[in-house]
DNA sequence: TTGTTTTATCGTAATATTGCAATATATTAA
DNA sequence: TTAATATATTGCAATATTACGATAAAACAA
C-alpha cells in the first residue's frame, strides 16, 4: 500500500500523467516559462532566476529532460536547455481531445 | 526540508502546477476520460470502472474536485460528476501561450 | 423508526517527493 | 599537470501522496 499502481492502467494514461507530473511544481512551470522568455536556448543561468539551491534545480531540470519537457546539449562547460515542441504538441492533442469530446456533451 | 517552496513562486506558476498535480495520476487522468466518455454526465459506478478501492476513488475525485477540474452535483443519494469546461480551457490558454512563444524561437 | 445505498472521512502503512550540504564528474583554461 | 567553472549525484531529513479497511454521514425506502 502507498504505491501508485500504474499497472492497472493503460500506458497512454500512465504516460499522461508522467507528463503532468513533470509540470506538477511551481519550480519546473518557472524553469518552463524561463526557457520560453529567452531569446535563445540559454543555460546554466536558470540556477540564479530561481530561489533554490543548485542540486536542487538539476532535479528539476533532470525531472523536465526525463519526461522529455526539455533537452539538454553539452555546450563547453555549461548545458543548453530547451522546450522539446514535440512534447508541448502531444500535449496540446490530449486537451484537443478533450476539446472535442466536450462539444458534444452539455453538463 | 522537504516541503515544497511554493511560497517562492509566483501565484500564476503555483495555479498551474496546481492543475497538472491534479492531473499527474493515471486514475485520475482515466476518471477525466470516463467522464468524458459517457453521453452524460454519469454518477457513481467510477468506482466500477477503476481498479481501486471506493475510499481511493473518493479521493482521487476530491483531488480532480478541489482543482476546480470536475464539479458534482447531489443527485438522491448518487452524485453526478462531470468536467468543468472553464478549467479546461485555462490549462489550452496556457499552451496557447506557450505556442506562441515557442514560435517566435528556431530551437 | 430501521434498513439500504452512496459517498466521505479517519487512521495508518508504504512509498514518493522536495530540498540542500557535501561531494563527484566533466570540460576548459593556464 | 593543476585550477576554475558548470552540472550531476549522493545521502539524509522533512513532508506529501497513495491506498485501503473501518467507519461515518447523508439521502431515500419501507
Amino acid at each position: 500500500m502507498g504505491a501508485s499502481k500504474s499497472e492497472s492502467f493503460s500506458e497512454e494514461h500512465n504516460e499522461m500523467a508522467s507528463l503532468f507530473k513533470a509540470l506538477s511544481h511551481p519550480a519546473r512551470i518557472a524553469i518552463v516559462d524561463y526557457l520560453l522568455s529567452v531569446e535563445t536556448c540559454i543555460c546554466g543561468d536558470i540556477v540564479n532566476k530561481l530561489p533554490l539551491a543548485q542540486p536542487t534545480i538539476s532535479q528539476h531540470l533532470a525531472a523536465l529532460k526525463n519526461a522529455n519537457i526539455i533537452k539538454g546539449t553539452i555546450e563547453g562547460t555549461a548545458i543548453c536547455y530547451c522546450i522539446n515542441p514535440n512534447t508541448i504538441n502531444k500535449i496540446e492533442n490530449h486537451f484537443g481531445m478533450i476539446r472535442h469530446k466536450l462539444m458534444n456533451k452539455c453538463c
